[in-house]
DNA sequence: GTGAAAGCGCTAACAT
DNA sequence: ATGTTAGCGCTTTCAC
């Protein structure tokens, strides 16, 4: 009683056999909860439909509805850990929901597709976590009049926000730094356009402020979020007289670079440099010396994000993750030298 | 003129505005060849879709036209580097076809739902780089006549494949390892049930009797593709006596695995021991010390993959892409320590 | 060179 | 307790 014929079964093919309207069908399907019907009845559609092998067509419903139960989700790049880690919650909560997520890239060149899946009603809404978008494409995607939440950032125009702690992630670090005797501690700081790098660029001047070792100018030096402008950036401020013994490089992939240019330079970590990375990810653990980390809530911004995209429109608002902002200690930090003889 | 009103605006809304007949906007935007129109008037309905700023809604379209342009891919993890170069390539073949991929996470227990994307027509075919699918809901999948193409392993039951050259890349990492002068050479092999570690360890096979070692069935050892599989995998192979001085670890993140059990031992890489590991990640030449990897076409898997999908149906068919399977040299191998004094 | 008309498969307000 | 009806917005065959 296989049922691989040909021509999709319809509601209506439902409905015909099992002897009922196709509203009822629809609505005993969908559990409209004002159907008053038979339990007999409701049996024999249920029953008709597993028979039947039917499938409600999502493109029918979705018209019909105005509803795609699909939301999109734009990320820089998927070989990006933390992205992963991102998308893995947002998949989660869109699943718990009973809707689709559609994880994309924001390919720099293309944002007229971002604004056409929301115009044409492909997706219900968008999470942005791609950083760089043109302002007017983001204008665009306004103008549709759907709800889009930036995630791990604040974006000119978008009120949703779903931000973690960065200010305290920077202060966590420092005051590791700090409790194991440093003075001369650097940062690695993100890009200058990135609403992330600066926020832990402030968090770290002001948690450096605080332990009483002003920020030296000297010892902030710039990277991309990537592994070879970590690397960079290091061998820069390897350069610096006298050498920092910690630093705090503002994320992960750029403190893998930053790893590898120290073995380069003979700089050994930790006993020469402590470093800590901003994220953690599964990766950390397997480096050589093991990164100590602050983990971030990627994968609890996934969620809240797609979370924010259900609810309420609800006024402007940026939510801050705050939950497991923790520092995890490995083997990458150490007191400094000049203590250890 | 900014349109960000109420109520989408439709094809009738354009049409009516540019005194045309609604089909005739509709031939203008798909470009149908057979419409004979004057210069003027299309131009006339171009302006209006700007001026209206006009985007065909998909549901409707897809209800028409019974197709998506969306194609799925199910994965196993998005955490797994693997993925994310499979996902990265089936994305730019997709997105250079004007189609979207929807990449997933194919959770063990709720198969019905990919069940669902086919059988709702919310998708048009399906790309599974996920392994351990239940049986049932591959037949269930295959149940729906969408075409469904499965990505660097065989699945049964599913006649179109897209395979990497499995074989040929264990020989290439086992002629390597005798060209340094290896002979105890060992393999973290993947698990049982998993096609493409099977495929690898009959060309461990193949390579080490060409070589005229015969494979030591004590130097394979079962390893799952995870880190922490990789590295208890390690340990194992490191009580056999006398230890093997090379391995050939089927999968990156295992190798990962492997790289830090060794340290905790005090192994020496690749001084005490040689180690190959199969993919090539950007994140290879980071670890430490950077790893020899024997590259495989993921990204360009996905692309065929994509391709075998908005491709014509054609017979059963085996795709195996060659292109550039082949040795990066980096510093986890040198000549055996034997040999070195 | 352009228009008319039918219908894809579903849902929801309104009958009965 | 169930049926009727009227589309959602688009494509496409056929007619003029």
């Amino acid at each position: 009683m296989t049922t691989t014929k040909r021509s999709r079964v319809t509601l209506a093919d439902v409905a015909r056999q099992a002897r009922v309207d196709p509203s009822v069908v629809s609505r005993v399907i969908n559990g409209d909860s004002r159907l008053v019907i038979k339990a007999e009845t409701r049996e024999r559609v249920l029953a008709t439909i597993r028979e039947l092998n039917y499938h409600p067509n999502a493109a029918a419903r979705s018209l019909r509805t105005a509803q795609s139960g699909t939301f999109g989700l734009l990320i820089p790049d998927f070989t990006n850990p933390i992205y992963a880690e991102i998308i893995k919650g947002a998949e989660q909560e869109a699943t718990e929901h009973g809707s689709l997520l559609l994880a994309g890239t924001a390919f720099d060149d293309r944002p007229e597709r971002y604004v056409e899946m929301l115009a044409s009603g492909r997706v219900e809404g968008l999470l942005l976590a791609a950083n760089r978008l043109p302002t007017d494409a983001v204008q665009a995607m306004l103008g549709t009049g759907r709800s889009i939440v930036s995630v791990n950032q604040r974006i000119r125009g978008i009120e949703h926000a779903i931000l973690a702690d960065d200010e305290r992630a920077s202060k966590i670090a420092v005051q590791h730094f700090v409790g194991l005797g440093h003075e001369r501690i650097a940062h690695l700081r993100g890009p200058a356009d990135s609403d992330t790098a600066r926020r832990r660029l402030n968090g770290f001047r002001r948690a450096m402020r605080t332990a009483g070792f002003p920020a030296d100018q000297d010892l902030i030096v710039g990277t991309d979020y990537t592994t070879d402008a970590g690397a960079a950036a290091l061998r820069e401020l390897m350069t610096r007289r006298p050498r920092p013994t910690a630093v705090l490089v503002a994320n992960v992939a750029a403190a893998v670079g930053a790893l590898s240019a120290a073995r380069e330079l003979d700089v050994r970590v930790p006993d020469d440099l402590s470093v800590v990375a901003i994220h953690d990810i599964p990766l950390a653990a397997n480096l050589w010396p093991p990164l100590t980390t602050v983990r971030m809530p990627l994968g609890e911004m996934g969620r809240a994000g797609v979370r924010a995209l259900v609810g309420d429109p609800g006024p402007a608002e940026v939510v801050v993750v705050r939950d497991p902002t923790e520092l995890i200690e490995r083997e990458s930090t150490a007191p400094p030298p000049r203590r250890r003889r």
